[in-house]
DNA sequence: TGCCATGATTTCGG
DNA sequence: CCGAAATCATGGCA
C-alpha cells in the first residue's frame, strides 16, 4: 500500500515542488519517502512533521483563494509532496471515525407513482414511445372517444396530429437536452471527484451516491417536463376534440335529408336504429348526431310549432310529390313499417287529449291544403293500414308517442272525424 | 356586438 | 339505455 500511496518519486527529487511551499529547505538527512502514517514519528522529528502537516493543511485551506494557475501549481505540489500519502491515510482515518463515510445508501426511493402516471399518459397519448403509430393511434382513439367521423373531422384530426407531433418533438428534444446535460454534469462531477480523490479520500460509494443525487435532481426536472407536456396534450385535446367547442352546422344537404325524414314522419319522428344509420350515412354524420338532431328537432318543433309550419309545409310538399311520383325510394325507405304505423294510430288517439289539453294550439292556423300535404306525407302506411290493425307497439314507442302526440297533434290531426275511440281501444289492448 | 339558430351536453325519469 | 327538457356554447348574420 505504501508503494501505491507514495507513487512515483516526484520529479526533481523527493520534495520537488515543496520547496516553494513554505520555503522550507527540506531536511537533507531525511529518508526519501519517509512518511509514516502512524503519526509522523517515523524518521522525522516530531515537531518538524507536525509543522509539515500543518503547512500542508494550511495550503489546502487556502487553495481556493488562489488563482487557478496558482492553485494548479499548488495542487500539483501537494500531490507530489512526500507527506501526501501520510496525510491521505490520516484523512481516511478521520473520515472513517467521524462517520462521514457513506451512510447505508439504501434510500432507494420506490418508483414515483405520479411519474408512472405521467409516463403512462404520455405513452397513451403517443407523445412518448415509438414514433409511428403511437400518435395516430392515440388520435384515432381520441376521435373514437369523441365520436366524430364526419368528413371535416379529418381536417381537424390532421391538425390535431400535427400539433401533437409538435408537442412530441419538443418533448423529445427537451428530454434529450436534459439527458445530455445530466450526463455532462455527471461526468464533470465524476472527474472532479476523481481528481479530488487524489488529495482526499473519496469512496466509490460516495461517487455513486453523488451520481444518484444528480440523477434524482435531473429526473425531477424531467418530471416537470413530462407534467407540462401532459398539460399541453390535455389542452390540445380539449381544444380539438371537444365537439361542443367545435360545433359545426351540418351541411345543407344533410339538414335537408333530416328534415325530410322528420316531416315525413311527423306523426312519429322516432327513426329506428337502422333508419338512423341510414340517415347518418346519407348525411355524413354519426348515428348519435342523428339522434341529437332528432332530439333537438322534436323538442323545438313541439315548443314552437307555428315557427316550423312553413318548413313543415315545404318538406311535406316535397315528400308528397316524391311519393305521388311513385318514389318509394325516398327517405321513407329506411322507415320500418312499425314506426309509421304506430304514428298514425297514436296520432288519432292523441287528438282527443289535444283538444282537452291545449286548445290554443289548435290548427286554425293550418290550412286544409297543408294538412292534406302532411297527411300525404305520412305515406301509404301512415293512416289507413293501421287504423284497425292490431299493431304491436313497443313500450318505449308508446311512451314516446304519448309524449310526442300531446303537443304535436295539432298539425297532424285536423281530421277529428276519425274516431279516437277506436284507437283508444287499440292502445288499451 | 347582439341576437337567433343550432349542435352538443347534462339532468332526470322510466 | 333512450328520450324529454333544460342548458351550454358556438356559428352566422344583420
Amino acid at each position: 500500500m505504501d508503494e501505491r500511496l507514495l507513487g512515483p518519486p516526484p520529479p526533481g527529487g523527493g520534495r520537488g515542488g515543496l520547496g516553494l511551499v513554505g520555503g522550507e529547505p527540506g531536511g537533507p538527512g531525511e529518508p526519501p519517502g519517509g512518511g509514516d502514517p502512524g503519526g509522523g514519528s517515523g524518521g522525522v522529528p516530531g515537531g518538524r512533521g507536525k509543522q509539515d502537516i500543518g503547512d500542508i493543511l494550511q495550503q489546502i485551506m487556502t487553495i481556493t483563494d488562489q488563482s487557478l494557475d496558482e492553485a494548479q501549481a499548488k495542487k500539483h505540489a501537494l500531490n507530489c509532496h512526500r507527506m501526501k500519502p501520510a496525510l491521505f491515510s490520516v484523512l481516511c482515518e478521520i473520515k472513517e471515525k467521524t462517520g462521514l463515510s457513506i451512510r447505508s445508501s439504501q434510500e432507494e426511493e420506490p418508483v414515483d407513482p405520479q411519474l408512472m402516471r405521467l409516463d403512462n399518459m404520455l405513452l397513451a397519448e403517443g407523445v412518448a414511445g415509438p414514433e409511428k403509430g403511437g400518435g395516430s393511434a392515440a388520435a384515432a382513439a381520441a376521435a373514437a372517444a369523441s365520436g366524430g367521423v364526419s368528413p371535416d373531422n379529418s381536417i381537424e384530426h390532421s391538425d390535431y396530429r400535427s400539433k401533437l407531433a409538435q408537442i412530441r418533438h419538443i418533448y423529445h428534444s427537451e428530454l434529450e437536452k436534459y439527458e445530455q446535460a445530466c450526463n455532462e454534469f455527471t461526468t464533470h462531477v465524476m472527474n472532479l471527484l476523481r481528481e479530488q480523490s487524489r488529495t482526499r479520500p473519496v469512496a466509490p460509494k460516495e461517487m455513486e451516491r453523488m451520481v444518484s443525487i444528480i440523477h434524482r435532481k435531473f429526473s425531477a426536472i424531467q418530471m416537470q417536463l413530462k407534467q407540462s407536456t401532459c398539460e399541453a396534450v390535455m389542452i390540445l385535446r380539449s381544444r380539438f376534440l371537444d365537439a361542443r367547442r367545435k360545433r359545426r352546422n351540418f351541411s345543407k344537404q344533410a339538414t335537408e335529408v333530416l328534415n325530410e325524414y322528420f316531416y315525413s314522419h311527423l306523426s312519429n319522428p322516432y327513426p329506428s336504429e337502422e333508419a338512423k344509420e341510414e340517415l347518418a350515412k346519407k348525411c355524413g354524420i354519426t348515428v348519435s348526431q342523428v339522434s341529437n338532431w332528432f332530439g333537438n328537432k322534436r323538442i323545438r318543433y313541439k315548443k314552437n310549432i307555428g315557427k316550423f309550419q312553413e318548413e313543415a309545409n315545404i318538406y311535406a310538399v316535397k315528400t308528397a310529390v316524391s311519393v305521388t311520383q311513385g318514389g318509394h325510394s325516398r327517405t321513407s325507405s329506411p322507415t320500418p313499417p312499425s314506426s309509421a304505423g304506430s304514428g298514425g294510430s297514436f296520432n288519432l288517439s292523441g287528438s282527443g287529449d289535444m283538444f282537452l289539453g291545449m286548445p290554443g294550439l289548435n290548427g286554425d292556423s293550418y290550412s286544409a291544403s297543408q294538412v292534406e300535404s302532411l297527411r300525404h306525407s305520412m305515406g301509404p302506411g301512415g293512416y289507413g293500414d293501421n287504423l284497425g290493425g292490431g299493431q304491436m307497439y313497443s313500450p318505449r314507442e308508446m311512451r314516446a308517442n304519448g309524449g310526442w302526440q300531446e303537443a304535436v297533434t295539432p298539425s297532424s290531426v285536423t281530421s277529428p272525424t276519425e274516431g279516437p275511440g277506436s284507437v283508444h281501444s287499440d292502445t288499451s289492448n
